[in-house]
DNA sequence: AATGCTGCTGCAGTCTGGTCGCATTAGCGT
DNA sequence: ACGCTAATGCGACCAGACTGCAGCAGCATT
């Protein structure tokens, strides 16, 4: 099986599946590896054009997609804004507060008995990577309940 | 305390904020109350404009603000498409199957050690309300794993 | 190295869901 | 019945994402 964990291994699943190897796919999975996680298209467009200025965010959204569809990421909303983009071998659950914006990021074992309770009572299997869970983070709670941002 | 669950209620709590009783509002509050539960802000348009047909949508968008603001209703993100919008006195968690789109309404029970665990970890307070838990549902489960829709 | 098939790209346009500014209308206290 | 001002209708606008199409460029083949 080809390694998804470095970013030669993903070009080679890409043309082992009949992809090309192009500019600004090299670029954005270099992008996706780079430092850092929760990345939006918009900044892995502007990483990419960094070196290719002409790679348009249309084709960011389409390699996006096909990388998605091989496996290679999945995507998550943590809120209101744009979607952001994970390595799968990586993925993980996130709380997002509704206040400040900010992320935490967990582990399925914090999921425990929602999962079990889910399959049990309703046999829906629980996708704890795709959509974050709201609520509010320690410091905003303290801050005082409103939701209305700062 | 003024009773949010009749429509009367509800016009009352917003004349009682400063608010004018207008032919909009008082259609739009009859909406929500009529039967039937996540209702987006474009079916809720169309009834309203059933009876009043040039109420604007930007109206039916401004007045479910100004509910939610006085703790009249809450909005819901069950997925991708349109938020949905409930009565604060019935709301209630949601798992939002990712291939069919149908929704499971769950009590906060469910959540369990999730809501525990995020608060005594991480001091994460956990809304159950705001965005659904996605995941498939036993239907879709059964019919094979694959995200895509039908 | 040149050729040609076809997958990929840039572009511009489109779509959805939602928000905003502004002139006008209509609630309702007096 | 009057007048203050909240609320409305309208159109423009926004962000995030997707699509059709003509042309470009990978890469297998010659």
């Amino acid at each position: 099986m080809t390694d998804l964990r470095t970013a030669e291994g993903v070009l080679r699943l890409l043309r082992e599946h009949g992809g090309r190897l192009t500019t600004s796919r090299r670029l954005l999975v270099e992008a996706l590896f780079a430092g850092g996680d929760h990345k939006t298209a918009e900044e892995l467009a502007a990483a990419v054009q960094v070196r290719a200025p002409d790679v348009h965010l249309s084709t960011i959204y389409r390699n996006l997609d096909e990388l998605e569809r091989l496996g290679v990421l999945v995507h998550s909303h943590l809120g209101h804004g744009p979607a952001s983009y994970h390595l799968a071998a990586e993925a993980h659950g996130h709380l997002v507060c509704e206040r400040c914006g900010g992320t935490i990021e967990v582990g399925e074992e914090i999921f425990g008995t929602l999962v079990r309770a889910a399959r049990t009572r309703h046999g829906f299997v629980v996708d704890t990577r795709h959509f974050a869970i709201s609520g509010m983070c320690a410091a905003c709670a303290a801050a005082g309940g409103g939701i209305p941002a700062p």
